[in-house]
DNA sequence: GTCTATACGGTGATAGAC
DNA sequence: GTCTATCACCGTATAGAC
């Protein structure tokens, strides 16, 4: 693939997650990437809007593999899960508190203002949510269950990953872990 | 109270809430609320930091306020916080996506950005929660799992709210209602 | 394809008249 | 206290040389 692209992409990932898309700024991203001016515009004719989509489309398919690795390291769905989200919670830690990935930060900015990141974005979500149904689903939840059990995971995770940014600390995050652990059990087939 | 200032807040509130921090303006404020821009920082120095977390706290006691109310709806704290965060559905899809307050997107935005802010909105989301738990502890759940049960709680709103806001639906944080009355009830005492 | 210089609008903030 | 005029700066985007 070709470097100097990549390396855009990658900067912008690394900022947006960090500050949020309206806070960063193209001349940042091409300050930490290294690239020129021009090379930018030659990669991503539509701007900032382009990139970002960029960037969330591959943040999205890194972090769809590594849930997917992450939940198949045990056979019970309910402990791979809380176990996965104990990991985010280190991870936000170590990352002094950037997110779980550029995906947060945009969809809540631009819900409603920009037409073509919702879209990256509903994707992103329905793919993540489509992992957590595959693993419940393939352990003896019903689909629909498995469905809607999917969609409180990702919610649940969201928020709480809001709340240990906010609180800078993995503990809430943690604790919503137990307490979903408990919600699924309570659901199990 | 002063009139002009309280105009301002209200702009505030509303434009952040729909857009975000970082992509308002002070001129958009200032348009919005009709206040001339001498005034802005006349009542509010520090200036759009200062306004913001006006905003927040003034937004937080509002909405700590409904949930109290909206709790004292039913005797069943589990019923109760069910339609409370249907209801929390339904005003989102009636604002057009707006999501529930300026809070959340302070959050995401300014969690490792500004001192100032990220303290108020720690200090909202602990309010918030506290009202959840005093509901649960109200109706027998030990104190220690009242407390968190109430940031579960908080955590699944949040993350509900962003999943309909990027689906311009109600649907996903009504379904989190449901699965989250599942999860309370499996927790009671 | 890569890079520089620049355009133009909007940003948050201030000074000072009234 | 209220308002206007204006500041210096940074935002995205483009033009055009190499």
């Amino acid at each position: 693939m070709n470097t100097t692209r990549d390396q855009i992409i990658q900067a912008t990932r690394s900022l947006v997650e960090k500050q949020g898309y309206h806070a960063t700024g193209m001349n940042e991203i091409l300050r930490l990437s290294g690239a020129p001016k021009g090379s930018l515009y030659y990669y991503f004719p539509d701007g900032k809007e382009e990139l970002a989509q960029e960037a969330i489309s591959q943040t999205t398919k890194e972090v769809v593999g590594r849930i997917r690795a992450n939940l198949a390291l045990f056979d019970d769905p309910v402990e791979a899960i809380q176990v996965f989200v104990s990991r985010i919670a280190d991870h936000i830690e170590l990352s002094q508190f950037s997110s779980g990935g550029p995906l947060t930060a945009v969809a809540m900015e631009t819900a409603t203002s920009s037409e073509r990141l919702n879209r990256a974005c509903r994707e992103a979500f329905a793919a993540i949510q489509c992992a957590f149904a595959e693993k419940l689903a393939a352990n003896g939840y019903a689909p629909e269950s498995a469905a809607q059990l999917a969609l409180f995971i990702t919610a649940a995770i969201e928020g709480g990953t809001l709340l240990s940014r906010t609180a800078h600390s993995g503990d809430p995050l943690r604790r919503v872990a137990e307490v979903l652990a408990l919600a699924l059990r309570s659901a199990r087939p």
